[in-house]
DNA sequence: GCAAAGATTTGCT
DNA sequence: GCAAATCTTTGCC
């Protein structure tokens, strides 16, 4: 039988549910980042010992088409964006600043470039398992604590808490028997309260895009991304 | 083949 | 507020 005391004392994995419409996501960009605002990524456990994590995403950014120069998309087809010019719910993940990977989720239709920046996740389940993985991703630099809240609030924490790296591009998050998926908003969840900002670290691409409102918050989280001073939206 | 830059995070000045 | 850490991808010679 197992360990009678830790799986009772443990709270339940809130990880049921449908997986997100892959609907949702195909048709226009934005509002797929709308979409994936307030849905839940899960990963599946790792191994016996780091179980199944949980989170509500509360910030994202969108990166719509081949014009838009702040996407990987503004060279064309490559070997790394290969799968930005497929079908919407395929996971992208790739390598920023050599030490950090980023999440992404195709959108769109299938042959239109887009995709939508997982940038901050609000732990729900398996926030120890979340903690763990930090340690064990060696996270540089860090020796301050970090809070539950704070786990995942920035897109290349989204891939460490969640061990995500760019082995997972490829991964079809509509699956439901996928490692690490996409589920449908909680039913029993409030809504997000929805606020758009500029994307962040894009300056180089220039006007127009440097400053369409493509960054979406939940304005009531404490997971978003950045310091609390500049939280507001 | 080589140089430059980057969808980040952190600690220190 | 600034710069370091760190390495892949991309562009250009």
């Amino acid at each position: 039988m197992r360990s009678r005391r830790s799986s009772a004392t443990r709270p339940a994995i809130d990880a049921s549910g449908p997986v997100l419409d892959r609907g949702r996501l195909s048709a226009d960009s934005l509002a797929a980042a709308r979409a994936l605002l307030g849905s839940r990524l899960v990963r599946a456990a790792d191994d016996e010992m780091l179980g199944p994590s949980v989170g509500r995403i509360v910030e994202v950014e969108a990166y719509i088409g081949a014009a838009d120069l702040a996407s990987h998309a503004r060279f064309g087809q490559t070997d790394r964006n290969r799968v930005m010019f497929g079908p919407a719910g395929i996971a992208y993940a790739y390598l920023v600043y050599g030490m950090y990977h980023c999440l992404n989720v195709v959108t769109g239709p299938d042959g239109d470039p887009a995709a939508v920046l997982i940038r901050a996740v609000e732990p729900i389940a398996g926030i120890e398992a979340m903690r763990a993985r930090r340690v064990a991703a060696r996270h540089p630099r860090r020796r301050t604590p970090v809070t539950d809240a704070r786990l995942a609030s920035g897109p290349g924490l989204v891939c460490l808490a969640f061990g995500l790296d760019r082995s997972l591009t490829g991964t079809d998050l509509c699956d439901p028997t996928a490692p690490v998926r996409l589920l449908a908003p909680d039913p029993a969840a409030s809504p997000p309260r929805v606020v758009a900002t500029p994307r962040i670290g894009i300056a180089y691409a220039g006007e127009p895009w440097a400053s369409r409102p493509w960054r979406l918050l939940d304005a009531d989280s404490p997971s978003v991304s950045g310091p609390a001073r500049l939280r507001r939206g």
